[in-house]
RNA sequence: GCGCCGCUAGCUCAGUUGGUCAGAGCAGCUGACUCUUAAUCAGCGGGUCCGGGGUUCGAGUCCCUGGCGGCGCACCA
């Protein structure tokens, strides 16, 4: 299964990572990681977090090497604030680790981590993302990491020494563990003592509780961010794990776990190359009514999986780029698809081969594809027009391109059916008028009356073809010309002009999807009876 | 204050370790199809590679320095 030289981004990465792990654990597994934090929807930009490592990974898998791809799930992290649109009673829920917030109201999970996890693992999965996810509530529960916090916090001042380096304004008694409340389940805890000999740790509660256990077999805390991630190389002997912007900066979690990894673990920071943000196009709709950013569920509601990977694929980390929620699908599409006849040509740039491979499948094998993938502009104008009705839209899909039955236009058809209900512009929806527009009707003259009626006339012709026959036909009829007539400019003035009646009077507007499928979709009686006939 | 990213044809972007690297797609223009409509096909791209220095035989491609745009950090995750 190894291809050719290409010459991505994420096959450098992979020579990179593969050599370094040879240096650093030669023989074992190599290990590629990603973090997340379900303290809500997981977004588009954060799928980058685990699609870059995952790409990473699928290429070191293609190569036969033994590789896993960890997803460390930072539930045990503190719930930090309550969502607009969250009940607000949830405040008093601020302070606990996420799997110890109960779900948002109506979910059928059973914690507010779960209920974010969920739909990203099912996302995940249709992408054909394998990844094995650690939850950081069983681990720092059942006491995984307990010598590396015993060990963070004997080095704590190192630890101290390192972030002092970068602090504006000084701390007292630095301490790189944080306590959950055993009575209230918070984190409002102050560490007030702690014997480096006997571990003995005490702490206090803003909701009044206090004691003192020992660390040694304490198992209700967590260490800080900054500790805790550099912590997890060490401990997971993690080779390639990226991270966004906002990790690099001076003082940092990126940064300050470089140093921090090395001097207290005694492991080595990961090559970990920084993400740029993933943007949206075209969400005012939904961000505006869910009050949120849409995540990988929403995209794959109106795009295939292999399109969603390719966008990931072709454009480097460090590169930002938008995912596009209108319009701008129909032309990525239309690229994509371009792009496929240019792979099965053999006319694809190496680069293009590479990401076009990596979108459609994965080591594991080939995703699901559309067996008939009719363009997705097509599919959209069609089941704008149809309303998404079946009969009529496989009737025109037939006659158009050949589609046996809408099963093999799927999940592109479903897809693009998604994308026109709940995105498609209400300026550029059809709606066929449901009554004639007398108004029009009346005041037209003889010779526009006549057009209609030739066209009501010639409706027999039943198929694509026969109809585009006929709408160029009539105008040809109407100056005298025989059928065949070749097109002068008075004629195709002729033509656009009857064009525009006939939309004016089917859709209400000036101009709208071609005169055949629209016609076609509307059906004979229905056209007869908006154009007088 | 510190730092990161970007700045290449109208738009979106490709351009491995410096040497056919000045490119692609879309838009646009022209033409074809009995078809100038929101689904077809073919042809057409000389743009100061943001500006200015420098290194080099040679720099979008490295260094320095200005500019513009986007973003981040110092407390927390």
């Amino acid at each position: 299964m190894v291809e050719s030289a290409e010459t991505d981004w994420v096959s450098r990465f992979a020579d990179e990572v593969i050599s370094e792990a040879e240096r650093r654990a030669p023989g074992k597994p190599i290990v590629c990681a990603s973090g997340l934090s379900p303290s809500g929807p997981i977004h588009l930009g954060n799928l980058r977090e685990v699609m870059t490592p995952h790409l990473v990974a699928d290429e070191i898998r293609r190569r036969g090497i033994d590789c896993v791809h960890l997803l460390s799930w930072d539930d045990y992290d503190r719930f930090r604030r309550v969502p607009a649109g969250i009940d607000p009673s949830w405040t008093e829920h601020i302070g606990k680790p996420l799997t110890s917030v109960p779900a948002p109201p109506g979910s059928v999970h059973a914690n507010w981590a779960e209920h974010f996890k969920a739909p990203l693992n099912e996302a995940l999965e249709e992408l054909g993302i394998d990844c094995h996810g650690i939850s950081q509530t069983e681990q720092y529960t059942s006491g995984a990491y307990r010598e590396q916090i015993l060990r963070a916090v004997r080095e704590r001042s190192a630890i101290d020494a390192v972030l002092s380096r970068y602090r504006s304004k000084q701390v007292e008694d630095y301490f790189p563990y944080k306590p959950y409340c055993h009575l209230c389940e918070r984190d409002l805890t102050t560490v007030t003592a702690y014997d480096d000999e006997t571990t003995e740790l005490a702490y206090t509660c803003e909701c009044g509780f206090g004691e003192t256990v020992r660390l040694a077999e304490h198992d209700h805390g967590k260490l800080v961010w900054k500790v805790d991630w550099p912590m997890r190389w060490a401990h997971e002997g993690v080779i390639f794990e990226p991270s966004g912007v906002d990790h690099h900066s001076p003082g940092s979690a990126w940064v300050v776990g470089g140093q921090i990894v090395g001097e207290v673990f005694g492991g080595r920071q990961p090559i970990g190359p920084m993400y740029a943000f993933v943007g949206i196009t075209g969400m005012a709709k939904m961000s505006s009514s869910k009050g949120d950013v849409p995540t990988p569920a929403d995209a794959l509601e109106i795009m295939e999986a292999p399109v969603l990977r390719w966008l990931y694929a072709r454009r480097k980390p460090q590169q930002s780029f938008k995912i596009a929620f209108d319009q701008e699908i129909q032309r990525l599409y239309d690229e994509w698809d371009a792009l496929g006849r240019k792979v099965a040509t053999g006319q694809a740039q190496p680069a293009e081969l590479a990401a076009y491979k990596r979108a459609v499948g994965t080591a594991a094998g080939p995703l699901p594809a559309t067996t008939h993938p009719v363009p997705y502009r097509t599919l959209a104008s069609v089941l704008d027009i149809t309303t998404g009705h079946a009969g009529q839209t496989l009737r025109i899909l037939r006659d158009l391109d050949a589609v046996a039955s809408l099963d093999d236009a799927r999940p592109r058809l479903d897809k693009a059916q998604t994308w026109v209900d709940d995105h498609m512009p209400a300026d550029q929806r059809t709606r066929v008028r449901g009554t004639p527009d007398q108004e029009l009707l009346d005041s037209l003259d003889p010779d526009a009356r006549e057009s209609l009626r030739l066209l009501a006339d010639g409706l027999d012709a039943w198929t694509i073809e026969g109809l585009t026959t006929l709408v160029y036909g009539v105008p040809k009829v109407q100056a005298g010309l025989p059928a065949d007539a070749k097109a002068t400019p008075e004629l195709k003035a002729a033509q656009r002009a009857f064009f525009a009646l006939l939309y004016k009077l089917l859709v209400g507007r000036e101009t709208g999807p071609r005169l055949p499928t629209l016609l076609m979709a509307v059906g004979a009686d229905r056209v007869r009876k908006l154009v007088g006939a």
